[in-house]
DNA sequence: AATGAATGAGGTTTCATTCAT
DNA sequence: AATGAATGAAACCTCATTCAT
């Protein structure tokens, strides 16, 4: 939605970076400047806060995440498939940016600020809301299995993905997300499409 | 393991209820000494550290995970049985203590500290390889199913109590967590019951 | 004296509003820039720092006091009458101009430039030598009652005018100040009239 | 009122003597630190804040004043001398703490806090009431003239009062306040008791 | 066991000003 | 005549910690 210019766009990815590093903590204006070889004042031409940098920062999350979600419902393809593309598509952002993940896993951080905070919870609900819809099409349609809420699926589903990328960050990145995220889906998919009676 | 006084237990406990209620952040020496009524140099009578102060804090939850964990092990009960007690009781560890989890998804504030983080990580992955091992056996007495590798089994049930405390939190225990934890469980245990072939 | 262009006249003005409205403390380049839609920088095109635009600020103002000081005393009528002249029109000047009131009650904030207050000085010195000496010339000519020396009497008029004005900016410009004056010039007149002896 | 520790004294004159020399622009915690040789956070174990040590300072004024305005009005002697006391000791406290003329006239500085402004209105404003009331109760006992407004009369006198005291501060404190404080009074004595008709 | 006073390091932000364009 | 980007200095304030008592 909102455009950025090429200094607000490096300003936010040096955020990013430096979350990644040490947690929000880390992220001082200091550092972003000192990173970015200006001093800290420069920043303010830029943005007017640095709650403003990190609220920019997660509304880029929501943006993409948003884009993500309604690409893959607007597929033509099977419910079962959207599920797959979503959890693909969703581990896959993580693993072209890595340092992401640090600011997923720092949701608690952003507490703090209310408009932080909403932006997190948003993020979470439209994950979880539009993965239960599909869900929920796909027991009609008898793609997945019927015997289970699909509330319940829903969250088993998000926090296997959740917890896959934390494993994965918490290793330092020591594994192939992709890879992983291919081979633990095919279980997924094995525990909800069958029984499918 | 380590014994505690009653002003450590105190400091401990008030530290955890300020991450609660605004992070990591909201931690400071002089919060926790204005809610004990104290003045800031008193807490380093019986912390040397703030950092310490953090390190007991976890410590206290891996002592408490450990014996949980080991709890449900040495039960006398099926291995099916034994993930239900695992999955339950943690979610009732929580249940019982609201501000608790604002600590567990602080993890990533963490980090920073190499002792904090390592804590984190071995918490992690005794849960997972207990878990794990568990669910093996479970597999090999075909109390579960076994055609998915034990590992995603882990990774899906750990990941859905993990969500599901997540979104509690979010709701700001707005709903009754060990009533949701007995439902969601029983999906899991459908799901990963059947089809014994 | 000075000749100012446009935009020169433009930023004196809009210093003067913001000393109005939030003191001098308020008078940045930047609100001064953001009030006229430009930039900052552009202001240095029309003036060479802040301290300049304050010093013709008060430059104007005092060539406007000297204006009509001389303007009143050159006038072809009675000393006294003179004195109510200067009384009332520098009342009127206000009442034309609230927000100047600010600048003339925020003349503490200009002491640390001796530049500025130099002006200040010779303005406050200015109108009461003025006021003493028209006010001798009364006494000779038995308008003003001569039982109190001529240096006493400038300093109740203008000592009145000037708590009249800071009252009336106290109460937000909630009275008619040109009324208002001319009912306590009535009262200083009577005051300093009466008796003739 | 409020009780003052001695290093909070120390502060508030500090603060005093900052305004003094060079407007409130002069007050920086690292200006009061300084001057009283220790750190500017050390300053926060003494005030809250910046405002809360203004605030204090102004409150301070306004508890002596008042309690100048109480003495006067409750002394056993004439209406006329209770005005003469208050113009004599409202200088009279100048002449001891030069100083505090600056905090005076800088008044128009506190309008930024509202919580600043307040004070220094209801000071005034206690002081013409007072005024006025003792003004007031002078002419219905024939003390003073009677055929002008108690209102006018109030202003007039405190006019006189502050413009002298503004003159005394502009000369660089280089006349004996007091002695030309009896003088002016002298003068005003003379106008507002005659013709008592 | 606790306090009062203080500190060094560092946090975010604002200010007047400069410079290349 | 004006802008976009930047800066050095300085503002207020918070933090964990220390030390004498």
């Amino acid at each position: 939605m909102t455009e950025f210019t090429e200094r607000q766009k490096e300003i936010i990815e040096t955020a990013i970076k430096l979350i990644d590093e040490g947690g929000i903590q880390n992220v001082t204006m200091k550092q972003i400047a000192s990173r970015l070889g200006i001093t800290e004042p420069a920043i303010y031409r830029h943005f007017a806060s640095k709650a403003d940098i990190l609220l920019s920062m997660l509304e880029q999350f929501k943006f993409r995440s948003k884009g993500h979600l309604a690409k893959a419902r607007s597929a033509n393809v099977s419910n079962l498939q959207k599920v797959e593309t979503i959890f693909l598509e969703h581990s896959g952002q993580f693993a072209e940016r890595p340092h992401m993940t640090a600011v997923v896993f720092s949701e608690e951080a952003f507490q703090d600020d209310p408009r932080l905070a909403e932006i997190i919870f948003s993020v979470m609900n439209a994950a979880h809301e539009g993965m239960a819809e599909i869900i929920t099409a796909a027991q009609q349609m008898r793609e997945i299995r019927g015997d289970i809420p699909a509330e319940h699926l829903a969250i088993t589903i998000l926090g296997t993905l959740r917890l896959l990328v934390k494993r994965w960050r918490l290793s330092k990145f020591g594994f192939d997300l992709r890879q992983e995220s291919q081979a633990v889906w095919q279980s997924l998919k094995t525990l909800i499409t069958s029984p499918l009676n």
